[in-house]
DNA sequence: ACACAAAATAAAAACGATTTTATTTCCATT
DNA sequence: AATGGAAATAAAATCGTTTTTATTTTGTGT
């Protein structure tokens, strides 16, 4: 019974219905639903009422065939090789949901592509403008030469990335100031004594890992200290990869007296290594961090941190894409953010030699 | 002169570019490529070469117009409300991972739709069916009584779901035996000694909030014991309500001597808890924890839990799905995980009076 | 009143596919 | 050789919009 019933459901009104129902053609209906300034204003009035009264929803499909829009932003997640041992990505979550908030009164949905590698980015990317699955595109994990934003850049398609690229291409993009990041935390541990300070980074085509070690470099310089450019790892973004890293580098003959750690999993898996090595944070050994997902409060101990709210980055991307396919100017949408350091453990920097 | 060429771009080919080509009329065109019986061998073959070659895709909102698919699959994905605080839905990336592998090589694609709460949720279901904004659905977060599983039930739309209601309704469904991991953790703690054991379990509402007192119930009953329901805390499952709860319950005139806590967001907080009051882990109290994303290995002390892999759920998530829309019948589609043990203190369990 | 714009609406074409219906071609049968 | 039917293909209708073009209505100035 209930079953007949919800099956004998009727088929949603269509613009055909409300062309019937008012007496008006189905072009007159359009025209006015759109707002058009053609179609008299008490025919709008009317031709409203009644789409109400009916709740009428425009078909997606019929207007995507006919318009060529889809009003699909696509989201790029990039989801490194299946590993046991990965907490990775549990970032986008929050970029997703900022991305939401910002198209959420928008006609725009959000369509994820899951990417394994910036090949597969590119390639998803390309489909995406081929085949017109979206009207835009947002992605991260940017390389210092980034084939994507070449493409894109090229193309004209609108989109928005995270992070930026070291070609001077004017794009859409939100970016954290990562130099700066990267700056302030090696002056802070120089300021307060260490001499030997680890950087537990990302990869290096990724550009952002580069821009770190600028400011590490940076900040030495400025000192009047060489750079230890062999306290600097690199990595995937693993907690495993930031335990090893500890592991390895405290045995070495010269080891460092302090971590800078690049997102909260590596700060995890360094915290685990020096734990299990019988170091004491903030006793023996300093750690600054980058905060994504503010948890490093609970970490024993608790760590000093970056922190920069990732769902902020996520509403402005959003924001970002929305004005990007209204066809605004890239030039006027570009933001970098800085993050604010949050001190955590007793502020005892300096207090020890390095 | 880049961007003219770029922009001079000519229209991607259409089945009419085809049958131009090839002198075949557009019906035969498209017959042939969706392989009907109808149409001669031969006449298929020269119809695919020639699109092999010119590279056709058949245009997806021609085809959604028509069939009234949309070959997109919806993930309602929660966010809670936004707390700075939050350290929220972090598994989420790989349910997402999970459903895109099995996904891979289907014509479906993902969309992603934010939601706040359940009734949110219940809002964008109906939304998706009425306006034929998917061809199924993916959802998690169910409640003993969920209204979507009624609502989608009824309607016969095809859904997947991450959990069970507790109503007896057949549905295609992936869960995890939250009963039993209950009865296993607290059945082994108990075997360890303790009596007084807290159990940090997310909002009554939620299904698997009552599977775990269930659970847990019945490994005490089992023991011929009495179950402290006193010790039974329910919260989001956020690091700050872990922490929380164990330094409220520890200051309690009738402490616990363990935790079970149900995911590693609030594990973290339980150890951060625990730490804070000096109290040691494996020493004077024992913790088991339900791990999402395998990182309990990193706390410190490494803390034994019962893993689960999430992805895997995500992916059957995404075989059900498919399967669904393809007219699967539910009762198949239904699979019930049991997260394996891994142990990590020294198991001492027992060596302590209660 | 009358012609003539301007305003308002209607009709028709288009978007790119699938599906239904119609036509042609080819053989086998009588 | 005519006929019937199957096989292969073509033509036309359709999905629900938007957009272009055509038609009708209205208002204005003489």
């Amino acid at each position: 019974m209930a079953e007949t019933e919800a099956s004998a459901r009727r088929t949603p009104p269509t613009i055909k219905t409300l062309a019937d129902l008012t007496g008006y053609s189905i072009a007159t209906i359009s025209k006015a639903l759109r707002g058009s300034p053609v179609v008299a204003q008490a025919t709008k009035d009317a031709i409203f009422k009644a789409a109400q009264d009916i709740g009428y929803q425009a078909n997606a499909r019929g207007m995507a065939l006919r318009t060529g829009k889809t009003y699909q932003a696509a989201v790029l997640m990039p989801v490194t090789a299946v590993r046991d041992y990965e907490w990775d990505g549990v970032e986008y979550t929050q970029i997703l949901s900022g991305i939401s908030q910002a198209l959420e009164g928008s006609d725009y949905r959000i369509s994820v592509h899951v990417i394994r590698d910036t090949q597969d980015g590119c390639d998803m990317a390309r489909r995406i403008m081929d085949q017109g699955l979206a009207d835009g595109i947002i992605f991260s994990g940017i390389l210092a030469d980034d084939p994507r934003i070449d493409l894109l850049v090229e193309s004209g398609f609108p989109f928005v990335s995270l992070g930026r690229c070291r070609k001077p291409l004017v794009y859409a993009h939100v970016d954290i100031d990562n130099e700066w990041a990267a700056f302030a935390a090696t002056e802070r541990l120089i300021a307060g004594g260490h001499r030997r300070i680890a950087l537990i980074n990302p990869q290096r085509p990724l550009s952002y890992a580069m821009d770190r070690i600028d400011g590490f470099t940076r900040a030495f310089s400025a000192a009047g200290l060489e750079t230890p450019t062999d306290l600097i790892t690199e990595g995937d973004l693993s907690t495993r990869f930031g335990r090893e890293s500890v592991l390895e580098l405290l045995q070495r003959p010269e080891p460092p007296t302090a971590f800078i750690c690049i997102n909260e999993s590596t700060t995890l898996g360094v915290l685990s290594g020096l734990g299990s090595l019988g170091r004491q944070v903030g006793a023996d050994i300093d750690v600054i961090a980058y905060d994504d997902i503010n948890v490093s409060a609970y970490f024993t101990p608790p760590v000093t941190t970056f922190y920069q709210p990732i769902e902020v980055l996520g509403r402005t991307l959003g924001q970002f894409l929305l004005q990007r396919m209204a066809g605004g100017d890239p030039q006027m949408l570009r933001q970098v953010f800085r993050p604010t350091l949050i001190e955590r453990q007793p502020d005892n920097l300096g207090a020890r030699p390095a």
